[in-house]
DNA sequence: CTTCATGCAAAAAATTTGCATTTTG
DNA sequence: CAAAATGCAAATTTTTTGCATGAAG
């Protein structure tokens, strides 16, 4: 179980309940977008504001609790920060989920980076295709 | 030199010049997104509406002969399709260079995506950071 | 009690749509 | 020609901003 308040204040923010509602949306689904959250959140907290959300949501990724998944035709959604990780993302429904594998060769990978003096800070790779549950629908 | 004719014509689209003119503007600069393109499209086709450049866009990644780059924390880029490579992505300025080098454990790739039944239809790495430029401007 | 966050409403930005006209194959 | 694309303006959708009030540390 974890402990959004700590979170937070580990990174520097202070912990309101709008924050971890916010989280604890992310955290039970895995990956949401800002409507989808607000839509959410806003069932055990009416008063919230969508401009709320945005806000958090902007800070929080910009401190280190969220991470931004940027996805080809879809509005971005937002995950907690945790590990290297690989995202299978469905074209069909839009859903993500996560395995805990580390897939890159990480030696050629560095011996790009340091040929092109660039500067590492992550890393993302984002497998496309059908999941399984729609690739079930659309046979039956 | 790329014929963007007869690439659109491949993928069951007509060649207009408008078309023509986004693949030329993107072939040039490697990734642009949607204000870019219009901006350098309209510089030599002044009539070009940016409706016209938005439906285009869309088209041509629906065709296979763009391919959507979404980034974090920024307005998504484009590309023309080709095959397996990665991105560098710089932090600072948003540019990105591509390096045809395949990184990913196909195997263990594999062993995943049939463990989850699930079809694979594409993938895309994204190495995030500081690029060599910008990392210097920051030094001096 | 001081700093930072919230909520609201309004503004700004980004994207989509409908339709009359023009172009492509 | 027929089907599809363009350009324009208007409508939507998405995101950001300013500011008075309220909450967190």
């Amino acid at each position: 179980m974890k402990n959004y308040m700590s979170i937070l204040k580990d990174n520097g923010l202070k912990a309101t309940f709008q924050r971890m509602h916010i989280l604890e949306v992310i955290g039970m689904y895995g990956h949401k977008d800002v409507d989808e959250i607000y839509a959410e959140v806003v069932k055990t907290h009416p008063s919230i504001s969508l401009a709320t959300v945005y806000k958090n949501i902007l800070i929080m990724s910009q401190n280190n609790v969220l991470v931004e998944v940027p996805l080809i035709g879809r509005k971005a959604k937002f995950e907690i920060k945790k590990d290297c990780h690989v995202h299978l993302i469905c074209k069909e429904c839009g859903s993500i989920e996560d395995e805990d594998i580390d897939l890159v060769d990480i030696n050629s990978l560095k011996e790009v980076l340091s040929n092109k003096n660039f500067l590492y800070s992550g890393q993302e790779l984002n497998v496309y295709g059908t999941c399984s549950n729609c690739s079930s629908i659309k046979v039956s």
